[in-house]
DNA sequence: ATCGACCCTGTACCATACTACAGAGTCAAG
DNA sequence: CTTGACTCTGTAGTATGGTACAGGGTCGAT
């Protein structure tokens, strides 16, 4: 296997250049060899890697916690328990985030809802119920 | 009405002093007068404001947006429906996140139910799913 | 030999919403 | 008059996930 250079890893993993560098300064790519020179020398296993990375994110898993899923997967002590508890604690993440937008959904529709959408801001509901006026 | 010291307000308005002066710096709050000793005096109004800003928050809007709506506020030329408008965009938004984290949530429960918790990290589906393999 | 495309390091910057100082001045009570 | 609580400005740091240079060096083709 004849090593890549950066540009190709990145553009290959969908990712920039930067990116690349940054991640490797973060822990979640290897140290890559290098020529004499000091070029970075990947080889194709680091495309997959981005791509896991990629993936992980879109399921919201943050640079950190895929850090901590790469380390298990390198780890041979490691089982896929360990792996799938991770995936339920991000579920139940994920699950009060969507709560807690749905109660904010919730209070944003009755507000509307209380507001006829005419008159000046002075008898706006919305406005009124954000104010909550310091008398109460 | 005698004048409030910067303190008072952060307790009052249920925020520390530092984000009085950083909503003060980032204009959400008005200049407050001074006092000879460059003391910042607010009146009891400012307490109501930062309560707002407050809920606002909890609903789910960015510092940028509620300064719009304070603003919004401040001009007599806007009518309730500017206001119910930003709050319907509001609503969208957080539908929107709703979709996304569901989407998120359904890929992962969908993994953690190819995975038996059981065998080592290589023949963990949860992991195959993000690695994609190149090969395809 | 020269050109453009690529790579290097290091630093600073983007948004978001604060928080934490340092080092100085002020105010009110005892 | 001292002490402690409070306030001032200004700067820098937190976490997140990068992006954007500047000012160089290198590689491959012509």
């Amino acid at each position: 296997m004849k090593p890549l250079s950066i540009g190709h890893v990145a553009r290959r993993g969908g990712v920039g250049v930067e990116t690349v560098r940054f991640y490797e300064r973060e822990g979640l790519l290897p140290k890559p060899t290098r020529t004499l020179s000091g070029y970075r020398q990947f080889d194709e296993e680091i495309i997959g890697r981005l791509r896991f990375i990629r993936r992980a994110k879109e399921l919201g898993f943050t640079l950190n916690e895929i850090k901590e899923l790469l380390s298990l997967r390198i780890d041979p002590s490691t089982t896929c328990a360990d792996v799938k508890v991770r995936a339920e604690t991000k579920i139940a993440d994920i699950e009060a985030k969507i709560d807690s937008l749905k109660r904010m959904k919730l209070a944003l529709v009755k507000l509307t809802k209380a507001c006829s959408g005419r008159g000046t801001t002075s008898e706006c509901p919305i406005l009124d119920a954000l104010d909550c006026e310091e008398k109460s």
